[in-house]
DNA sequence: CTGAAAGCGCTAACAG
DNA sequence: CTGTTAGCGCTTTCAG
């Protein structure tokens, strides 16, 4: 248990004052006039010795933390886990940690991960919130924090939102389907109401209906957190499967959902895509490696990362608090098209 | 930017002072001897306002975060993923916090997290340590942080370890084919020298050796921070399968490595398992669904996280400090048997 | 039960 | 350039 050097002490070695030392450590060295030479024999001996400041008390008296939490809905769902990393290192590239953790897309969740955040006075927040959240949403933007909303928003709230055009990705997919003929189309997606889901529907909803078709949504139960609700699902995209032998294609609203899907399609031994054609919601690598290979509408995670940190660092920076118009971003998605979709 | 309540306020309003609210709020009521009609009302005035200690002050003055740091390989890899949440989900059912960031098993990016972390003052750490940060975590251990080692360790540095019975697995694994009169199976690994690397090796040389079959190791470059190594990665294993048209089954060190592997096959158009058996270190989804299902060696996710848990809240909570011998976990894997491995 | 007071380690205004 | 000083918000000892 060795202890670690203050300030104090690199000071007293030095036979300056703790003011110089936290001056020349801030940068602030040219401002207060201190001498180059001066300057670099701080520097050197804190690289000597290794000194690092204690970020408690560095944040307690400045405020700042540097640290901006990342609230996703799963970490172990590629989208968010690739997201997540691209963030972290697009963030850290720029001085700044990012804190993540998954709300298992539950109300519950969020408030504890959000209180515990704010708890740590983080500086900002990407948020992809579950419903029944706003309040405590609402009170966080008041405080005035930074914070953008990613992958979904919350209609009552204003502010920053990255995202994507889902509603056209989907519209885009089931045309796909449809101008092979395929025309009997189901879309599987959650009992969530959130405004993605919400989208990607709306695009399959209305492709069908340009088409003159009858739409078939079915709501699946998902659960990120309960391994059991995980056969639950498996089993309930079965049953539908089952109950509507006449389904040609099917379009799964996410990759959690498409992956359950292809397992109930394989329990089953429906071939894909000569019986059941198949299109998912977001890319994966297991998308790439099925056989047949599956057509996902993949979003630009990349793109997506950069923006948020963009957003995000450009209201940290930014001096006028609540000024601007909240900004909105929404990237486009593109269809991957591979075995699954074809018709055979 | 409306301000937080700070202790002040709520004794204030209450009429009573700083230290009784203090006290009360830590759990002391009874042991300072405060009524319990008092300490009622503090707590519910606290939690009618909403009112959240300051964490940072907090824990400048105590010295604890009761934060753990889990410094993993890559979180996009399924088996990190996995237990970094299984980590999580535990900890914070114990009171703790935990901040995850991934090195992608580069020494410098590991030294910056271990700087970063320390600079926070968090209370225990959970690492799984790349080869080159020896000397960062002697120190680190020296200042006597609790940590735990995880899927790997650095032999020359004695402290707490939870991971899997490597050699035994692959030992098995290899087996499974051999048993079944496959005998040229060659070992794809990668350049790394960890031990966990080592260990599974080390199992399937054994076990070749006691068949009395010639050992084909072939050391593949993977990177996860690169994208553009995964192309070579792929190129590299689909070289080596061509060159070794005679190799009926190949053994993947790790799921990126199989996952690569699969893509490499699918490429070459060899049918599994009729031309090549295969089998991968760490089981995840897409086994499950690939056709054919893929035959894992499956570490024990759940009994991982439980364990490094309870090692690292026992270190935490103990009072001797690196008093007792480091403890040491090595659980044991089990092979799951599906259609890849299986003798046409 | 309580009030005062010290102090965790650092920043930054201020007056030299 | 520097020394002093006043905190950031909280815990905890000590003397009532």
């Amino acid at each position: 248990m060795k202890k670690r050097t203050l300030i104090h002490d690199i000071a007293r070695h030095l036979e300056v004052s703790i003011t110089t030392v936290s001056l020349v450590l801030n940068g602030k060295a040219k401002e207060y006039r201190i001498s180059d030479a001066l300057a670099e024999r701080v520097m050197q001996y804190v690289a000597q010795v290794g000194y690092r400041p204690n970020q408690l008390a560095k944040s307690l008296r400045t405020g700042k933390t540097h640290v901006i939490g990342l609230i996703i809905e799963d970490i172990s769902n590629p989208f968010f886990a690739t997201v997540a990393r691209l963030v972290e290192r697009h963030a850290s590239a720029r001085g700044y940690r990012v804190l993540y953790s998954s709300t298992d897309d539950s109300a519950a969740k969020a408030k504890d991960l959000i209180a515990l955040f704010q708890e740590q006075h983080l500086d900002g927040y990407i948020i992809a919130p579950p419903a029944g959240v706003e309040a405590e949403l609402e009170q966080l933007l008041k405080s005035g924090v930074p914070t953008v909303f990613f992958d979904r928003y919350l209609p009552g709230l204003a502010t920053d939102y990255v995202g994507v055009d889902n509603a056209a990705g989907v519209y885009q997919a089931t045309q796909l389907l449809l101008d092979q003929g395929v025309a009997r189309i189901a879309f599987l997606t959650t009992e969530s109401t959130q405004t993605q889901m919400a989208a990607r529907q709306q695009g399959y909803t209305r492709a069908m209906q340009e088409a003159g078709q009858p739409a078939q949504v079915q709501h699946v139960p998902l659960n990120f957190d309960d391994d059991s609700v995980r056969e639950q699902s498996i089993a309930a995209i079965h049953q539908f499967l089952q109950d509507n032998p006449a389904c040609e294609a099917v379009i799964f609203a996410n990759n959690s959902l498409a992956t359950l899907g292809l397992e109930a399609i394989a329990q089953l031994g429906r071939r894909i895509p000569q019986e059941l054609a198949v299109i998912s919601f977001d890319d994966n690598d297991l998308f790439r490696l099925h056989s047949p290979t599956i057509t996902a509408i993949a979003q630009p995670v990349e793109a997506l990362a950069e923006a948020l940190i963009n957003v995000l660092l450009a209201k940290l920076s930014d001096e006028r608090p609540a000024a601007a118009q909240p900004q909105t971003v929404e990237l486009p998605v593109s269809l991957v098209v591979r075995g699954s979709s074809a018709r055979q």
